[in-house]
DNA sequence: GTGTCAAATTATAATGATTTTAATTTATTT
DNA sequence: AAATAAATTAAAATCATTATAATTTGACAC
């Protein structure tokens, strides 16, 4: 953990930003819930269970610095809010998602499943690609099951 | 165009919903407006020229409508807003985009281009899969062009 | 160490998209 | 035509996010 920290704290200085407390705090929220898919609210809470006097702004515009310098991903699944992952070690891409329309349930695919389809988009379409974004809607394992 | 509207009214009335003149009027723009992505705000100003009496809450709950019934999908880029698409005819799935990081510019993909991904994540992962979403960031062929 | 400057943060207010509410209108059924 | 339900309007409310102004922090010069 210390270790990605460190990582990012390079990646921040390398940009001439600061790894400040407060972004400190929100980084150490973020790698403990990992698999949570958090809004801003949410790291705004855990956040301020270690340090209560951190604004909701400044959760704010760390995790939009975070995500221009691409430690972690804004996304968005269709309700109101963005959800801030962090990007995995090494990931060139933007991992994908698998959403249950039952239950709501969010799980993450890191294989690149997209290699080839991005390289006919390439050449179809001249567009360059640079990152993509893919989520899969349906019924997960476990609500599948509790059909029978 | 009459036909596709002949379309629409029956899936809603399939539901027991009703083809208002507001609604119509509604759907009427998207159909004149099918590669724009309209925003909710978008779609308001457009019906009003037409039919200056409609609120901006009926648009809303009438793409919210569409939505459900699967005429259009609705769609987010990442801006605050939410884009409205229609369907196009026979499709089964959401239809993928290309969207340009430095113009802005949305292009449309109609290709099934994830058969073979969606049935590795059926098997693999034992997800029941209904529908997809996948959106390719990247820079398109004008952009491309400009910088040489 | 003290003063100065820029960057970062705080608390609050503002914004902008979307949703809700209550009152009214329209369409449908009796 | 009266009664009922569905849809719409206009306005207010809500919620996520961003901007503002004042304050704090930290780095560097003296």
């Amino acid at each position: 953990m210390e270790n990605r920290i460190e990582k990012i704290k390079k990646q921040l200085h390398s940009q001439s930003y600061k790894l400040t407390p407060q972004r400190e705090a929100t980084v150490r929220v973020l790698l403990e819930h990992e698999e949570d898919h958090l809004s801003a609210e949410d790291v705004y809470l855990l956040v301020k269970e270690k340090s209560p006097e951190i604004g909701l702004a400044t959760v704010y515009r760390t995790l939009e610095l975070l995500s221009e310098l691409k430690v972690v991903d804004k996304i968005n699944f269709g309700d109101g809010v963005s959800r801030y992952d962090l990007r995995k070690e090494g990931a060139e891409h933007f991992h994908h998602h698998l959403v249950c329309v039952e239950c709501g349930s969010v799980k993450e695919i890191e294989e690149d499943l997209l290699g080839h389809v991005e390289k006919t988009v390439e050449s179809q379409w001249e567009f360059q690609v640079k990152d993509h974004r893919l989520t899969f809607h349906g019924i997960c394992k476990n609500c599948q099951s509790e059909h029978d």
